[in-house]
DNA sequence: GATGAATGAGCGTTCATTCAT
DNA sequence: CATGAATGAACGCTCATTCAT
């Protein structure tokens, strides 16, 4: 088995395991096992479990943000950027649905308050679309008077807590759904 | 110490324990300690842990919804309905954080999913609340079709989210931020 | 099995243990195999490893002080104070041959070093009799000028390198040589 | 590098670290790496953990012995001999501390036992300078009627627990002291 | 010959659960 | 009934040793 594959292999196993047991019902042996590698293997590629953990969240985030960032509208009205960062959420985690799992589980754990404030998208030292959105908003004044963070909650809560549904099979979310579910969104802090 | 009082004991002990600690955090020996009984008599009362963290559950949901229905405005239109929920569980949650707290670290975990079916005040032998507001409101054409999950989402994510943010410190919910808030959760699903 | 006898037989398995095998070859769970006891149960007793190496030296030291402090000849003359002590230290260890080596173990390790200044009896609140032969000695002067801690060095120190090699049978340290070997050891410290 | 640096690196970094560090708190891959070697590489030079700590031992005690060869003043008398190698034990590890701790560590060990025999400065091949003076002393009748074994740790247990005391920094051993050190030593031996 | 990635037995410690009292 | 001492599987992690390159 070369290098990579090996990564990757822990990576696979890691987000499975963690999105399927949780967080706390993942140890490292059942990782190693489920990766195929020794238990000791894990530690020349992370330092411990909890930079696995980081490290995991901060892989599917970068690859969530490259994907949000292709064909990103950029400089187009607020309202089509919005729609497009939905969508595009909702598309990634469809067919991701480890991923999805993975940064539930995330940021419902002590990982996940130290990550908050910094959010889904934003980064500190790229331009963050999440803010190019609120503050071209706020500027126009087409979206609400409202602090950041719950402009932020208005825009994605419903997203993730539908997608969660969609993927426990509570529900279907198609392509119409997906679209009245982000127009809803929207409606919720455009003015 | 009568029976009742034992079990009421254990159940205060256990969810003050796991609202401050975390649900890992906490140990049986350490609820039987603030309990002020024996380890061994928690097993009288309840099955094993899981059991005990599943009653404690129970046990708050019933209160907020309680709560909620003090003083609902039963009859009253549509979105006064949906104002008075909202506004309550803020209410209801920035009063007791612990009980939200709680809520959360129950919701993301194993036991949350089995348990999600039932959402925050659904329960199968009670009149609910939730679907009093959906049925009158989709019945009545004032709020959109979507499927009744997609409206729970809409007009409950933002919130939760929302005081998660608050009993963090990331912002103050005051009562004017409430307000807008629980208003803009309406315009998401109004039609 | 009481609760008394469980304590012991850690404490007897552990001093056997180390005393045989050394600090570092010496496991928790080699210790509750040989005490008959399962692992978590040294737990009860000793809140940790080092927890435990330190109470079983303390338990041992006291012994041995107890032992020296028979038919101690207080107010006889510096001398003879010496001999007892050095005899009796042969004879303690002579016939206790694992606290020997546990003490030994003790001494040689990170643990021994903060326990070096008060030696092998020396304990802050209580009479110590090492201070008394040194300050009388110093007093009347028929000790030489040296600090304590070389005068300790000289008084002890071949003693206990000679028990070692008489409990590893590389000579018999029998009445007529310990008598022999005390002396010989005043005569490096008496003016 | 060649083999013989090879070697040497090896044995240089292994002395330093458990010198520094601990006997338990120097790792194989710790001493690779000092040594600036592969971790594997020193499985060529020897065969195991325990091959190279007792050659390095092997390597301290040559190098001690030939220190006290020099300038040793052969044929004088008994008493003069006797003090030159009590001053030039001091002496020495005075200036090399790490040899004196990995020394003290290596007889502290299961390895130790092992080693006793040979006491520090004999070898079964070579002239043995604590032999010419115990058997010049016995002959002369100058030193008591001790066996080899206690005049060995007479004459050195008191110096060797007095340089670890100076090297812990719990006395200060200088010139003078060192002198008075060494001939109470040899008052305990002589007649 | 030299390397270091890979291994897994073993470490100290925890804690849900049992059961003799 | 109530208790809490006892248990041991399981945890995250280390490190001496091996072996394919």
């Amino acid at each position: 088995m070369a290098k990579e594959d090996k990564r990757n292999n822990i990576i696979l196993a890691a987000m499975t395991l963690i999105a399927e047991q949780g967080f706390y019902g993942t140890s490292m042996s059942m990782i190693a096992e489920k990766a195929g590698v020794g238990i000791g293997t894990i530690y020349r590629y992370f330092e411990n479990r909890d930079t696995l953990i980081r490290a995991l969240y901060k892989e599917k985030e970068e690859r969530l943000v490259a994907f949000l960032l292709e064909n990103y509208p950029h400089g187009r009205p607020v309202r089509e950027c919005f729609l497009h960062i939905g969508a595009g959420v909702i598309d990634y985690f469809i067919r991701n649905p480890l991923d999805f799992n993975y940064s539930e589980q995330f940021h419902n754990s002590p990982y996940g308050v130290e990550h908050r404030r910094n959010r889904i998208f934003a980064a500190a030292d790229k331009p963050d679309i999440f803010s190019d959105i609120y503050e071209r908003g706020a500027a126009q004044q087409v979206i609400r008077d409202l602090p950041p963070t719950v402009f932020f909650n208005l825009a994605f809560a419903p997203i993730v807590w539908t997608l969660r549904d969609h993927l426990l099979g509570f529900i279907h979310l198609d392509a119409a759904l997906s679209q009245k579910l982000v127009e809803s969104c929207w409606d919720s802090v455009k003015i």
